[in-house]
DNA sequence: TTATTATTTGAACGATCATTCAAGTTCATT
DNA sequence: AATGAACTTGAATGATCGTTCAAATAATAA
């Protein structure tokens, strides 16, 4: 017997921000060979091929996601408090231009999603669980008291998620950081409302 | 001298088509010799090589869609009914799950946007063009005091095309109709507001 | 008609792609 | 120490990629 020497996450991370950077199509395996220190044989034998890499990579982007989600909202703060933390940081992500401002799942679902079905029901049960991680928090909001007007929960997520999409490719077209705050600011007003 | 034989927009839209629905990276100049009918040869001879017919596909998409667009708000009715025929008309379009729902601006910009600065400026142009129209737009229903609240027409439409981006990007996670149509009014309720 | 110039054709090219595999290496188990 | 199963190595593979080009064709100008 034998282990593998690489360390998993680490491996992970550096294909994730590879198929960023480029996207799964124009990435090689001789990108993905740099960007994880593996050999191609090394990569086959622990993920079967480059789609199953990019599965894998999909994966630990939507745990470290899912860490830093609950972090944030751990902290037993005020929820819309908490909120607006989370839109800030998004906001400034999106003006840090460098490639790991895309969400991979975002990313991956735009170019693959009508090729790979699989792939796509994976990226979106993440984006499901991520929407009702944030039904939670406004249900939790709900029951605080801290929201006017009469839409559900899950309302308010979809209506959230739609707008965090929206900022994201927004973004690409580079405005300047006040139009972007702005609009962080906007949604997160709209969606309490 | 001699003239092309081919029908350009023809051949164009044939490229949008393939091009939407794999992505450019993956479409194979094979598949692009299919839908346009055209051999390698005259591809490169009309548009000198993948690239440039990407671009001219662009250009095309973009022509058509401003037709479409003036068609719609060049009838002098009310300014929020068309508004609201516009998004009616893009949830539907959103829920044919067919390749022809995606942005080509939009996809290409989410594709190829930092690997490529020419095309991302190419696209960046003709996004901001179409933001503009919107402006215009608000800004006419605002002398006819058709919109509450004190905002400018340019941030409506900041606002507006984030939600378009972010509707287009959650249609893909496939929500039910009745979700879509919602997201959609309760984007244009915010946006009159 | 003839000369000229542009387009069309489609086979061929070198480059690069994802993938394979046989040989070498390593380590838990015996 | 010996065994054997699992991982690593990296050159080699066939397939496919975008692109080229010389020959054939067509249309305009002289």
């Amino acid at each position: 017997m034998r282990n593998a020497e690489f360390d998993r996450e680490q491996v992970l991370r550096g294909a994730m921000a590879a198929f960023m950077h480029k996207g799964y199509t124009k990435t090689s395996m001789q990108d993905l060979t740099q960007a994880t220190g593996l050999h191609p044989g090394s990569i086959y034998c622990a993920f079967t091929n480059k789609r199953g890499l990019l599965i894998a990579a999909i994966e630990q982007y939507q745990l470290d996601r899912n860490e830093q989600f609950n972090n944030l909202f751990g902290n037993g703060e005020n929820v819309l408090t908490n909120l607006k933390t989370y839109l800030d940081h998004l906001v400034i992500e999106c003006r840090s231009c460098d490639s790991a401002q895309a969400c991979l799942l975002t990313k991956a679902l735009n170019e693959i999603a009508e090729q790979d079905v699989e792939i796509r029901d994976i990226i979106n049960q993440y984006l499901q669980s991520w929407q009702q991680a944030l039904t939670l928090q406004f249900a939790t909001a709900t029951l605080q008291g801290l929201l006017q007007g009469n839409r559900s929960s899950e309302q308010r997520a979809q209506y959230l998620m739609m707008g965090i999409y929206g900022l994201r490719t927004f973004a690409h077209t580079h405005p300047n950081a006040e139009t972007l705050q702005y609009l962080a600011d906007q949604l997160l007003a709209e969606v309490c409302h």
